[in-house]
DNA sequence: TCGAGTGCAGAAAGCGCTTACTAGCCCCCA
DNA sequence: TGGGGGCTAGTAAGCGCTTTCTGCACTCGA
């Protein structure tokens, strides 16, 4: 159906090695030749097979990018900084939905790898529960074994195994861009009892899953310092998914625990929202009544009802030195672990705990 | 490196063609044979080529979604529908970042054309300046008739042109999901002008944007039915991008043409965020002093401060339909042309004008 | 008992490229 | 004047699969 090199090659009287090379430009040509073949080019509209070219030249142009989910913000973000790497390699990213599930995560790490892909980075909190993580570092072994790159985004480090052989070489195992969740939790946790709160609920995460692990850790590190908030915090701690609706389901149950409570915090700003709007069909104000914070600093978050306090991670410059890491623009950093700190911002969504 | 097919071959002692067969199931094989292979498989960690597989067997796993940004909500929803469909049949999508860019847009496609994409979906407004839609129909034709299939989400019907040739057989020809902006808009504009509204800015999206253009028409459309807002409104039109910057920016530029304008329309929901952010700065009541609205009603919409007023489309949704119709599971619309009708969502960001 | 089926498996011809390796040609210097 | 060398271009061998065609060994009905 489409024009092949072979079509390209006869139309311009030459052979098609000498059309291969005038397309990539990696070999001397005369310029008369040249400008036939570019002719013949146009007349036959041709578009090289990419999958040919890559079968024959062992390379591939594509990248892949596994997310939980392409329409959260979250995702998008580094999605967005990730691609705008990619692209000026003229290299073609595959966005792959994992919803969060762990089978469809290894399912889509084989699908790239079948499809050679260059490299892949894994976005987002990953799937934890003591089994999942070894799947995934034996076929990032595998994968990486096969001369592809592997780059994490927003998760921990990943063991590759007692086996993984020699130091590997120039940075050729799992790169890895961390988020400190830890701290960035820990420092809006304490933030929330610099402001006098004691009774402060916890909205976290679905279970199994790195980032829900280390926010709430982070969340009681800052409890430990203040054993009064200890001991009234503890109980209040919910566990949902990282979604508004659940966020919203939770605000009932902390509210039945204890319905003196003054601050909520989320473990996602969609939680949050969620919060947010369970708070104010209740007609609870906020701040002055209970104080709310989410965690990401996703765009929509200076713009809620009210504002909310939250944590920054830069998502977007997270994505690109995933992505520089992933081609090779950016030397590994030492470890293999590039660690991004949040920040904390504080906006109108919290404030001094109500004096009883 | 990896493992080939040969190799496993070699292995199980049998040809390259039962493995084939083996792997791919449509072929008879023995049971004891079949058991033997996929040892082998194992045993190799074979993983198999999908450019080799694609190359000999004309076909290709890819498909190519179009978007102007993934981390822009709008379009996250969008793809994120697309990849459900996709995603069923074992595809993978390939989600490229154009910014908007009709070079981009065009450059895209054809690095989709060399991957031999099985489909491509072009979504959000189209870059129109009386010469870019015509490109793309040219490549469009051409991919098409390369065996692509190419649908369209959020933008009007592509005319292929005159050249044609006979009546496409079975919706072989681009297929569009459109929404119905004009009619959205119209009605956004109308419910404003029934509560009283006369004077009314209107912040309107990039040039050259069918979805600007459409929008913006809409609102004449309403206007046009009212002679007196539309000669108070009709100067209150300003310029800017799909963005929150355009909308905080447009604030100032509209209060210096009118200051006594009572409503705001935003052509887009984070235009909108824009809009509510610096008319808060200036402390004008939204929406007792000046009512805003958006467009789109994307997730956050109805978190926002105040909730806000705007036309939902549902974009998720139209990203299955479009990826049904891409992957053939639903017949082509007659016409080649399936309109979705957005719906308004009044919210408590419009209210009635004051009466001076 | 024999020929026609039937069920499996192998041989080999590509798919559309890239890339050694080879070869012709002309120029220049010894 | 002859041969080494710099330019170009062609030949052909794959890259790792799929698939058609062929072939072998049985089974079975007549």
């Amino acid at each position: 159906m489409a024009a092949t090199l072979a079509d390209v090659a006869e139309r311009a009287g030459v052979s098609t090695a000498t059309v291969s090379r005038v397309l990539n430009g990696n070999y001397p040509v005369a310029a008369s030749t040249r400008k036939r073949v570019l002719r013949a080019v146009e007349e036959l509209q041709y578009v090289v097979n990419a999958q040919a070219r890559a079968l024959a030249a062992a390379s591939s142009d594509l990248v892949g990018i596994l997310v939980n989910d392409v329409a959260d913000p979250f995702f998008g973000l580094i999605a967005s900084g990730i691609q705008a790497e990619v692209a000026e390699a003229d290299l073609l990213p595959v966005i792959c939905n994992t919803g969060g599930d762990p089978e469809r995560e290894l399912n889509y790490l084989t699908l790239l790898q079948r499809q050679r892909a260059r490299g892949v980075v894994l976005t987002g909190g990953a799937w934890d529960d003591g089994h999942h993580l070894a799947a995934v570092a034996e076929r990032a072994r595998h994968y990486i074994a096969g001369g592809g790159r592997l780059v994490q985004c927003g998760r921990p480090p990943l063991a590759l195994g007692p086996d993984a052989g020699p130091p590997a070489p120039e940075g050729a195992g799992v790169i890895t861009v961390a988020f400190d969740n830890r701290g960035g939790a820990r420092a809006l946790t304490a933030h929330l009892i610099s402001l006098g709160h004691t009774r402060i609920g916890y909205v976290s995460g679905p279970e199994h899953n790195t980032t829900t692990a280390t926010r709430l850790e982070g969340h009681r590190r800052a409890l430990a310092d203040h054993p009064e908030a200890a001991r009234l915090s503890e109980p209040l701690v919910v566990t949902g998914a990282f979604t508004r609706t659940a966020g919203y389901d939770a605000v009932a149950e902390l509210l039945r625990r204890d319905p003196e409570l003054t601050a909520v915090l989320a473990s996602n700003d969609s939680v949050a929202l969620g919060v947010c709007a369970a708070l104010r069909e209740r007609e609870v104000e906020i701040p002055a009544r209970i104080s709310v914070a989410g965690f990401d600093d996703l765009p929509f978050s200076r713009d809620t009802c009210p504002p909310l306090t939250t944590v920054r991670i830069p998502l977007t410059e997270a994505g690109r030195r995933a992505g520089r890491l992933l081609l090779g623009r950016d030397a590994p950093p030492p470890g293999g672990v590039l660690t991004i700190h949040p920040e904390l911002v504080a906006r109108t969504s919290t404030g001094p705990a109500k004096r009883p």
